[in-house]
RNA sequence: GCACUCGUAGCUCAGUGGAUAGAGCAAUCGCCUCCUAAGCGAUAGGUCGGAAGUUCAAGUCUUCUCGGGUGCGCCA
C-alpha cells in the first residue's frame, strides 16, 4: 500500500535540511480547490531559514523532484508545492487496498498494546433515560469503536449513578406513596412520578429532606429494609436500561458505578489527611484549590459522609490500580468541568503523574424547546420514546417507498434508531442544542438515514452484477466523479486518527455524508453497468471500495449498514 | 461578581494558522421509458457578533467588548 502523504513527506524530507521528517509530514494538506492538485506542501514556514520569498522556495523544490513516477504534475503556486497524483494509479493503489482489508481499511496499530478506559453513559438509577443521556452514550460508544478500530485496548465503563441521597429521597417517597405492584408493571415513570412527588413535597416539608439523608446513611450502614429497596429499584432500571442499550448496540464491559466505590472511599480521604491536603471548613472537610485558580473541593460533609467527587478519586484510583490504564477519558456534560478540574488537580497534588491521563471529554447541554430537560420537575423526554417513535415513522415510509422490501421491521429498526443517534454524532461535541422531534425525524439530506441509502444503493448495484472476469481497467476511474470518490475514499485513516485525537466522532459522521455525497454524484454520472467488461469493472471496483468504507464509517458511528432499504 | 463555553448564509451546522469561507434544510427552477428520486443538478443567500493586536498569512491565536448557555461547599 502506498500512503501518499508519506511519500510525499520522505521525498521532502531529502530536499530540506531545516525541517525533520514528521514535521514536513504534519504540513502535508489536502488543498481547498481541487483543481490545485490533491496534495500541496507550503513553504512560507522555510521563508526565514532560507531567506527566500516562499514562491521562490516552491519553486526551486519543484525543479527538483520533477521526475517522480506517483505524480502527474508537482506545481509551484503562490508559495505552495502542489501535488497532482496520477490518477489512474491512485485509483488501482486505494481500491485495492480497501478490496484487500475490506472492514480493517481505515484501522491502524496506532493504539497496540495501550489500554484506554472511556466511561460514558453513566445513568442514574431509577431515573428516567431521557434525551440528555443519548450524549453521553453515543459519544461515548462511538469513542469506543472509534480506539478499538485503532489498536486500543479499551474498557467500556458505564459509572452507574446507584448511589447517593437520591436513593434516600426515593425510599422516603416510596414509603409514603410507592405501590410494589404498580411500579414493576412500569417501573421507571411510576419511580419518576413519586420522585417528582417527593420534591414537590419537599418544598412545603422541609423536614423529608433530613429524612431522605437519613434513609442514604442508613443504606450506606447497611440496613436490611434500604439494602432491598435500593436493590429492587436497581434491578428494575437495569432492565428497562438494558432494553434501550440494546436498541442502540451500545455495549460495556463494566457497570461498576457510584455503589460499587462506596467502600474505597475512606483509604482516599484517609490519604489526602495524611498528605495533608484537606482541611476543615465550616464542619466538612474540603481541599483548597485556591492557589490553583480553582474553587475549594468538597471531600466529606459535616455529617462525615462522603460526595461525588470523594467517589471520584476512590474510582479514579482504583481504575488506576486495577486496569493501570494509559487513558482514562470520561464522557460527562461540561456542566461538571469544574468538578473534573477540581479532582484531576487533587490526584495532581496527591503526587500521582497519572493526573495527566485523566481526560474530561466534555460536551454541550441538550435542552428541549420547550425548556430546560430536569427530572426532578418531570420536564422529560424518553428517550426510548423517541427510538419507537423514529422507527415507526420509518416504517411508514418504507411501505410508502418499498412496500415489498423484506424484513421491514428490522431495517425499520435500523434506520430509524440510525437517523437518532446520527443527528447527535453529526455536531461538534461542545455545542448547546435543542432536541427537535420533527428535526430528528427528516431523512433528507445530511442524516444517517442518506448514508445507508447511499450504502444500499451501492449494494443493490452490486447483486445486479454478473460473475465478470475482466480486469478493471482503472484508467476509466479518473473523471473528476470519480476521482474525487477515489480521493476521499484515501482520507479515511486520517479522518478516524483525527477524530480519535480530538475525541469528535462527528468528524467521523461528516466524513461518511462526503463519501456518499461523492457517490451520489459518481452514481448519476456514470453508468456501472455497462457492456464492455473491463469498464464495469473498473466501476464495479470503486463501488466496492465505496461500500466497505461506508459500512466502516456508519459502524464507527454506531450505525448499521442494511442492504435494502 | 468570578470562571468556563458558544456566537459563521433566513434556519441547523462544517471549517487540524494557509490559496476564492463550505454543506444540509427552507426558497426558486430543472432531472425518473435508464443500475433504489430517502437521489442528482442549477440559482439565490456572508461586514465569520464588534474592536484592537500577533503573524508572511486570522473564521481559526491574544487582549478587550457585546450577546446566549453552564458552573461556583454539604445533589450527582
Amino acid at each position: 500500500m502506498i500512503n501518499y502523504k508519506v511519500e510525499i513527506a520522505k521525498i521532502l524530507a531529502d530536499k530540506i535540511e531545516s525541517m525533520t521528517y514528521d514535521e514536513i509530514l504534519n504540513l502535508v494538506e489536502h488543498p481547498k480547490n481541487t483543481e490545485m492538485g490533491d496534495y500541496a506542501f507550503p513553504c512560507f514556514k522555510l521563508a526565514k531559514t532560507y531567506r527566500k520569498a516562499p514562491n521562490v522556495i516552491a519553486e526551486e523544490l519543484s525543479l527538483e523532484i520533477q521526475d517522480d513516477t506517483l505524480f502527474d504534475n508537482i506545481e509551484a503556486v503562490a508559495g505552495f508545492l502542489n501535488f497532482t497524483v496520477n490518477a489512474e494509479n491512485f485509483a488501482q493503489n486505494i481500491i485495492e487496498e480497501i478490496l484487500d482489508k475490506k472492514e480493517k481499511y481505515g484501522s491502524s496499530e496506532l493504539g497496540k498494546g495501550k489500554k484506554t478506559i472511556i466511561e460514558y453513559s453513566s445513568v442514574n438509577i431509577a431515573k428516567p433515560f431521557h434525551m440528555g443521556h443519548i450524549r453521553s452514550t453515543m459519544i461515548g460508544e462511538s469513542l469506543h469503536r472509534i480506539y478499538k478500530f485503532l489498536g486500543y485496548d479499551t474498557v467500556a465503563i458505564n459509572h452507574l449513578g446507584d448511589y447517593g441521597t437520591q436513593f434516600g429521597k426515593l425510599i422516603v417517597a416510596y414509603k409514603l406513596w410507592g405501590n410494589k405492584e404498580v411500579i414493576e408493571a412500569d417501573p421507571i415513570p411510576e419511580l419518576l412520578k413519586i420522585y417528582v412527588q417527593f420534591h414537590q413535597a419537599a418544598e412545603e416539608n422541609p423536614a423529608l429532606e433530613d429524612e431522605a439523608r437519613n434513609w442514604f446513611t442508613k443504606l450506606e450502614n447497611g440496613d436490611a429494609e434500604a439494602i432491598e429497596l435500593w436493590t429492587l429499584f436497581k434491578d428494575m432500571s437495569l432492565k428497562v436500561f438494558n432494553r434501550v442499550y440494546e436498541k442502540l448496540g451500545v455495549t460495556f464491559d463494566s457497570y461498576a458505578g457510584e455503589s460499587f466505590y462506596s467502600d474505597k472511599m475512606p483509604e482516599i480521604v484517609q490519604m489526602l489527611r495524611e498528605k495533608k491536603l484537606v482541611q476543615k471548613s465550616e464542619g466538612a472537610e474540603i481541599v483548597d484549590l485556591e492557589p490553583h485558580g480553582l474553587t475549594p473541593a468538597l471531600i466529606t460533609k459535616k455529617d462525615g459522609s462522603s460526595l461525588y467527587l470523594t467517589r471520584d478519586l476512590a474510582a479514579a484510583k482504583y481504575r488506576k490500580d486495577t486496569y493501570n490504564f494509559d487513558k482514562n477519558i470520561y464522557v460527562v456534560g461540561s456542566a461538571q468541568k469544574l468538578h473534573f478540574q477540581q479532582w484531576i488537580k487533587i490526584v495532581e497534588l496527591m503526587g500521582y503523574d497519572w493526573y495527566k491521563d485523566c481526560i474530561h471529554v466534555d460536551f454541550g447541554m441538550v435542552s428541549l424547546e420547550e425548556g430546560a430537560l430536569s427530572t426532578r420537575k418531570g420536564n422529560v423526554v424518553f428517550l426510548e420514546d423517541v427510538l419507537d417513535k423514529a422507527v415507526e415513522q420509518t416504517l411508514e415510509i418504507i411501505n410508502e417507498k418499498n412496500p415489498n422490501l423484506p424484513d421491514k421491521a428490522l431495517v425499520a429498526k435500523q434506520i430509524g434508531i440510525g437517523a437518532v443517534i446520527f443527528q447527535e454524532l453529526y455536531t461538534s461535541r461542545t455545542k448547546d442544542y435543542a432536541f427537535s422531534l420533527e428535526k430528528t425525524l427528516s431523512f433528507e439530506g445530511e442524516t444517517g438515514p442518506y448514508v445507508q441509502y447511499t450504502h444500499a444503493r451501492a449494494c443493490s448495484v452490486l447483486k445486479k452484477v454478473d460473475v465478470n472476469e475482466s480486469h478493471p481497467v482503472y484508467a476509466v476511474l479518473t473523471d473528476e466523479a470519480s476521482k474525487d470518490v477515489i480521493r476521499t475514499l484515501s482520507k479515511f485513516n486520517e479522518i478516524v486518527t483525527l477524530a480519535h485525537k480530538n475525541y469528535e466522532p462527528h468528524t467521523v459522521a461528516r466524513y461518511a455524508v462526503e463519501l456518499a455525497q461523492g457517490f451520489n454524484r459518481f452514481y448519476h454520472d456514470n453508468a456501472i453497468l455497462v457492456e464492455n467488461a473491463s469498464i464495469q469493472a473498473a466501476r464495479v471496483s470503486l463501488v466496492k471500495a465505496v461500500k466497505i468504507v461506508l459500512e466502516n464509517a456508519l459502524h464507527l458511528v454506531c450505525l448499521e449498514a442494511p442492504e435494502q432499504m
